[in-house]
DNA sequence: TAACCTACCAAACACTTGTTAGGGAAGGAT
DNA sequence: ATCCTTCCCTAACAAGTGTTTGGTAGGTTA
């Protein structure tokens, strides 16, 4: 026999998985997760509810396989960026062209992230939700923190707040980015950088 | 008889439905819409799912009514500001104050707002949100747009892009702020103030 | 030809969901 | 003492939910 795999799903071509799993945020983007059905999610692929327990174990299997893969990519350009050993504010600019061109690429995994990680890290099988996030928080917030103290950043305002800020930002992004539209990931990042780091305000 | 009244609802003290529809919304919030049930929520406020009914209509109507409250109240606020006949830039000062005061008010209806908002548009019943939405547009990208012919506001951004920069950075605060917690919805304000127009990067 | 594998369908299962109907306890008004 | 109003409970309903089981068409392999 070939190596163990899960319990249902015996054999599958991982591109129809991929196809699957495509149309599957699409809709729990659109929908929110738990207002989808099975069969909404079965129908947008052209087949029968029943039919996806053969790819997949469960609907919350499709949403962890969602998740986790997008967030595997996310941390494979984050990890580059950070050790690069670039300043404060270019490890900043990187993180942050970084995370737009990954809502380019996962929009609708980033959509659902931020709908529902935070009732979703509750449950032990999307703990690492918590993990990423506590991740996250730390080179933000310690990016931050060099900044000031290297005189990059304003000391007058409150970090937590300021980290808040710019993840919030950036993130948020992904309710209204829609690819191919007009502005490339890295237009948006220059221009969401230059609001962030200069203001919006003409200078005196 | 006395005026006529819905349908089920004949007689009703408004404090408990005020009481109900407040645990209701903290529910709403924290779980997401689709994923409370009813049952969850009669729990919460210490009597039975059947129960709720005789205070209201349906399940929707209670998120409905959570909705439109905190619409209401949040536009006598703003059409006061915009009434004000402010320059730009303090208009926007005074909007995303008046921002951070609602969301310290309805904390909970501004999560549930952003979570559902999109796909509650597509009801009919919930068309309000979408005229909330265009009205709220309108008097934002205005503001901007007088700022910019004003000298107030940089000419070299994307207007729109801006607008969803500032719309955004307000409003998710409502997802990690809790009222009470060392700052003030005007401090708050202030700081983010300070960097939207300013921007956190130290002048040379 | 026969055996096998992949990817699906058809039909049902157990359970949860929002909602309703009828009743009853407490208390004020008559 | 009787009635009425307010507010809740008990018990059930029908529809919709995620999931399972057994079967099967069509291609690949032996």
């Amino acid at each position: 026999m070939p190596t163990n795999k899960k319990k249902t799903q015996v054999t599958a071509s991982p591109e129809r998985r991929r196809e699957l799993l495509a149309t599957a945020a699409e809709v729990f983007a659109a929908q929110g997760y738990n207002a989808t059905t099975v069969r909404r999610i079965a129908d947008e692929a052209g087949l029968l509810a029943g039919s996806l327990y053969y790819h997949f174990d469960s609907k919350e299997s499709m949403l962890d396989e969602i998740l986790s893969t997008f967030l595997n990519e996310l941390w494979e350009g984050y990890d580059a960026v950070l050790a690069a050993g670039l300043g404060p504010r270019e490890t900043i600019e990187a993180l942050v062209t970084e995370s737009f061109r990954e809502i380019d690429r996962h929009r609708a995994a980033v959509a659902i992230y931020q709908k529902e990680s935070r009732h979703l890290a509750a449950l032990s099988r999307f703990g690492y939700l918590t993990e990423s996030q506590q991740k996250f928080e730390k080179a933000w917030l310690g990016t931050l923190e060099r900044g000031v103290a290297a005189g990059a950043f304003r000391t007058d305002l409150d970090i937590r707040l300021t980290y808040r800020f710019v993840r919030d930002t950036v993130w948020v992004a992904a309710s209204w980015y829609r690819p191919g539209g007009g502005h490339s990931p890295e237009e948006i990042a220059r221009q969401y950088l230059s609001m962030v780091l200069d203001g919006i305000a003409v200078r005196e």
